[in-house]
DNA sequence: TTCGTTTTGTGACGCAGTTCACAGACGATG
DNA sequence: CATCGTCTGTGAACTGCGTCACAAAACGAA
């Protein structure tokens, strides 16, 4: 079961002692293969989970089935954090991306280990407060910002990985389009624009940026 | 300073103990005029509010100044959570549509109470985790629904306070239209159908629900 | 190599909402 | 009651982006 330790990166990386112990000792292991869902939006769930490895998408649907993605989450990341306390339907998706192992710690188990160790519950308060303010910048950013500038941030945001090298990002236009909350075909004209631009260079399921600055105008830019 | 006690509203009807103690003892009363900035985004600012009377209204702004009211609470409300416990700036703006009342408890305060009451931690998870659905639903109003559905929506959560008689809704078009998310001139259009078809019916500066069933149809069509 | 499939590139067209520009309507205030 | 500022209603023009409709690459498999 638990097959390897905690990653000591992303939220892990200061996360309290008792949250620590909390996922080592009470935690059941998932793995899960490429492309599979952990949970739906719309699925009670009650379990905290914590990437152990791989990568895994946040992705929110409408009613129609169209999707936004929100986010790639790396290990060390924690996430469903809403349903813990709040009982209640999942307000996301969350599907791997690769094959990728997460740590999964049960709504009684969390709530118990709060009333020994408060400052377990301090760390609860802190991510959510984490992704309180993430949720608030999409919402701005989605609400105020036209399609290139989104397209911009999110390709910023998404390469800013520093296991990867060059920034390179590995997804195709039809996916960054999901992330963008706009159509693939607006994608790739934005892409081609830029790419005419040596901003950035794209191969087949894949972009290089070239100009990290020039994107970075183009992100705060609120007319083309 | 504590001329009232805590309204048995809101967050508060079902708050835990420590919560109630914590406000009753530690907190500072604030007094705000109609129309007064209690925090602006972008302030830094460590203090946990709620609303003791009156209603003060929730917005996000763009940098150009563009505004989205998101929310007006009413008593018993708490808010101001997320930069309790991550230092950093305030991610929305609430401001007094009314003379209004609220009591404020700072980081240190709940911190220190959180260590000796646990319980007043999931207290806090708790809140977040309102919070954070709420944001999550909003996100996915303002990305999937068009203008209309958006309008009929708001009208409908604005409307739903028991204390209100009737559905009333006292909101100028332009304030409904930053509700919405699109500008005065869409949002009159609409509601101009809407009162020819005997949905609602308005006055200068609010508007009464006659048909709330219609409107809840409004709110689920994607199109028209 | 030669298919078949999945991605990418682009144009034509439509439409929801914005912008701009007024004209009335209402309610305060002198 | 006359006037002024703030709301409301509505049209005309513009536009960003979606929808539709292909054509051209890129890649895998046979």
């Amino acid at each position: 079961m638990k097959s390897d330790a905690l990653p000591k990166t992303g939220f892990l990386a200061h996360a309290s002692e008792g949250l620590i112990r909390l996922l080592d000792s009470l935690a059941v292991e998932v793995e899960l293969k490429e492309g599979e869902v952990l949970f739906e939006q719309g699925d009670v769930g009650d379990t905290l989970f914590a990437i152990i490895s791989g990568t895994l998408e946040f992705s929110v649907l409408s009613r129609e089935g169209r999707k936004l993605s929100l986010d790639v989450m790396r290990p060390g990341a924690l996430f469903g954090e809403i349903a813990l306390f709040d009982p209640g339907t999942r307000t996301a998706t969350v599907t791997a991306l690769e094959p990728s192992r997460v740590r999964g710690v049960k709504n009684p188990d969390v709530l118990r280990a709060i009333r020994e160790t408060p400052e377990l519950g301090i760390d609860m308060i802190q991510l959510a407060g984490e992704r309180l303010r993430w949720m608030s910048s999409q919402l701005n950013e989605q609400v105020f910002l036209p399609m290139p500038a989104r397209l911009a941030r999110k390709i910023l945001y998404l390469t800013v990985d520093p296991s990867e090298a060059l920034s390179t990002l590995k997804l195709s236009q039809a996916e960054l389009a999901e992330f963008v909350g706009a159509t693939r075909e607006a994608v790739s004209k934005t892409l081609s624009v830029w790419k005419r631009a040596n901003v950035i260079e794209s191969t087949r399921g894949g972009l290089h940026v070239l100009d990290r600055d020039a994107l970075q105008v183009m992100a705060d830019l609120h007319q083309i």
